[in-house]
DNA sequence: TCAAAAGTGTTGTAATTACACCCATGT
DNA sequence: ACATGGGTGTAATTACAACACTTTTGA
């Protein structure tokens, strides 16, 4: 704030109503070949006790990612994880007891880094996309605008890291963009899709967990691309 | 509002603060080759005077769609015009002299409907996409992120009727994509990707403004699909 | 007549798809 | 021994890009 003089601030904005600003966030994992959702049940009235997205209210001096940051490290624990912008909810009665202007972010984490306690504590719960219960609110509409979101980013980018272990078979691989795009993709080009993308590093050691066979661990090469480097499309959408 | 219990609202939402929350519009349109872009010079101090995007504030019973409707008919005097939300904007020193929260949209308009008077009273200005003076606080961010947004749209799904007059020859809607994107293409094979998409009608009206042969006008086919349904890629991307 | 846009056709390459098929191994 | 996923190869199809060529007509 450069204007020290109250009166003119007040001048220019007084005369426009101020709001209630929220990040609600739709915390996406991944096990067993589902996607899922953190859900939690809402603390507090009105519509205590069902299941909601996180969220939490914008403070001053912060902006909406800073928030978004914020209230998933308070409540899961998690830093550093993946986020981006989904979209501004904004219909005057969208929640009940207040006019409140969302904006709403979704985030990718990695199921198993994941403090299971600090999850529970709060009630929170995981949820299969496939078979979510019904959100409060416009929660639903927002959890859709944000799945819309992910399946357009990982149609362009390859998403894995944020959501799979460090190393991770191309079948994994595969299971969770079969999971991201509700549908089944053709192993054997899948695989040639990903590695022509040359993002991926091959390590020596096998994971035997899944296969008889025993399938080669992948992990991001770090020293292939620029990050933000546009790698093409890896999914017809 | 359905709670009856003021003091009940406070406690839930008292402690939290209130924000003055903006529209800002990205507003397009197409004309002679060139992507436009409707700028204001600011009305009030601070950088009164410096170009900006139009903008407005929410009001207390509106919605930001809403709120972007009314203040692009109000301005300019334009209605049912194509709008897209693009973004919340949110740095807590966006703008200098006050905390404001931005939901940017950007729309479409024909620059032909256009009342020019109502733009000009305002101070207004067309500029071109390529050719635009620098804006104020964080709009040309905003700009960039409505640009990166339109070309993505105008990739899947046909933008013409929006941008162009009711009817349009085939040269016109690739001016306008070529525009849009910054680069040339092909007119032989925009014209058999666009024609293969079986949305779009041929009359027998020819004009002859642009070419001595003259080419036909097109215009969309109503009954040729249901609108929202996925066209495929336009332009690779 | 000739430049310039309209419109059609052809051709080589790349991307996508749908498979077939062999490999390795835990049960 | 065999079912299961791992991994490679191939062939048909489709999409794309480049560009040649023909048509039309105002200047």
């Amino acid at each position: 704030m450069e204007l020290n003089n109250q009166t003119l601030l007040n001048e220019l904005y007084g005369e426009h109503p101020q709001h209630y600003v929220a990040v609600d966030c739709v915390i996406f994992g991944y096990k067993d070949g589902d996607l899922k959702l953190l859900l939690y049940p809402r603390s507090f009235e009105p519509s205590k006790g069902n299941w909601s997205l996180l969220g939490g209210f914008i403070q001053k001096d912060e902006s909406s990612d800073q928030a978004a940051e914020r209230i998933l490290k308070r409540t899961t624990g998690l830093d550093e994880i993946y986020m981006d912008q989904v979209a501004a909810f904004s219909k005057p009665d969208r929640e009940t007891a207040a006019r409140v202007i969302s904006i709403a972010y979704y985030a990718l984490i990695r199921l198993d880094d994941h403090d299971e306690e600090i999850v529970h504590q709060y009630g929170a719960d995981w949820f299969s996309i496939k078979d979510k219960p019904d959100l409060i609110f416009d929660h639903d509409e927002i959890v859709s605008k944000a799945l819309a979101k992910l399946q357009q980013k990982a149609g362009y980018q390859l998403i894995g890291p944020e959501l799979l272990p460090e190393m991770f078979t191309l079948t994994q691989l595969r299971g969770l963009y079969e999971a991201i795009f509700l549908r089944s993709m053709d192993p054997g080009n899948f695989r040639k899709k990903v590695l022509s993308l040359g993002v991926l590093k091959r390590h020596n050691k096998k994971d035997s967990t899944e296969s008889k066979k025993g399938a080669f661990y992948y992990s991001y090469d770090e020293n292939a691309e620029m990050p933000d480097k546009e790698i093409g499309r890896i999914i017809k959408v």
